[in-house]
DNA sequence: ACTGTATATATGGCGCAACCATATATGGAG
DNA sequence: CTCCATATATGGTTGCGCCATATATACAGT
């Protein structure tokens, strides 16, 4: 895995970018993003859980507990209207702090 | 500027490609990241030293220092063999990342 | 002569994101 | 009956980048 400090600032829309079409609880959301990765993201549970509570504490997804007969309780979490324009804000400062590091770094090689 | 915890990580890979073909002091190597950038990444004064000592204690950059008379002394430095391989190992990683990032959420618009 | 700004380096302490370790609980494979 | 995948929960730790502050020189403007 990457080290930890690249992936600052990029779980929330990580997250956010997989509940953006349909609901998906925690534990999918960990392994979904671990495999469109090819293993390169991945999710530790203890910054998995925390960090749903905090996008919905601010608003920017939303959780319903859904109970099946024979099954462990999940928590399902969809984007809310506010997520949906913090998503947009962080992909554009994600793909202009890349275009930044390229321009100083070169990380695309000429 | 960028929230702080975007530019976990890249500090490093920044200073050592700065260093890469010729020898800069301190606040050179600040001031033309920030310039390169447009503003986009910019170096704390606070962040930019400790961060020139560290990589310097292991062995990536190496400094010397430069009096010159009626000037305030200025510490150079260069890259090491050692730091030219992890800032091309730093550089892959980033592109990976990236990759990845786009990959699950879908960076650069379709 | 005085003020302000750019240049140039130095450092103690802080906030917080992501992780480590650990805990609880259920269903299915073998 | 054991082991693993599934599924959620949380107290404590680590370390990067920052805030605030300090020191010192050169030069432009008034």
């Amino acid at each position: 895995m990457l080290d930890r400090d690249l992936k600052r600032g990029s779980t929330e829309m990580l997250i956010m970018a997989m509940v953006e079409d349909r609901p998906r609880h925690g534990y999918e959301i960990g392994k979904l993003i671990e495999q469109r990765s090819h293993g390169v993201l991945q999710f530790h549970v203890a910054s998995l859980y925390p960090l749903l509570y905090r996008l919905e504490k601010r608003g920017l997804i939303k959780g319903r507990w859904v109970e099946k007969a024979g099954e462990r309780r999940r928590r399902f979490y969809t984007l809310t209207a506010a997520g949906r324009r913090i998503l947009a804000e962080q992909r554009r400062t994600w793909k202009d702090f890349f275009a930044a590091l390229d321009l100083v770094a070169g990380i695309n090689p000429a």
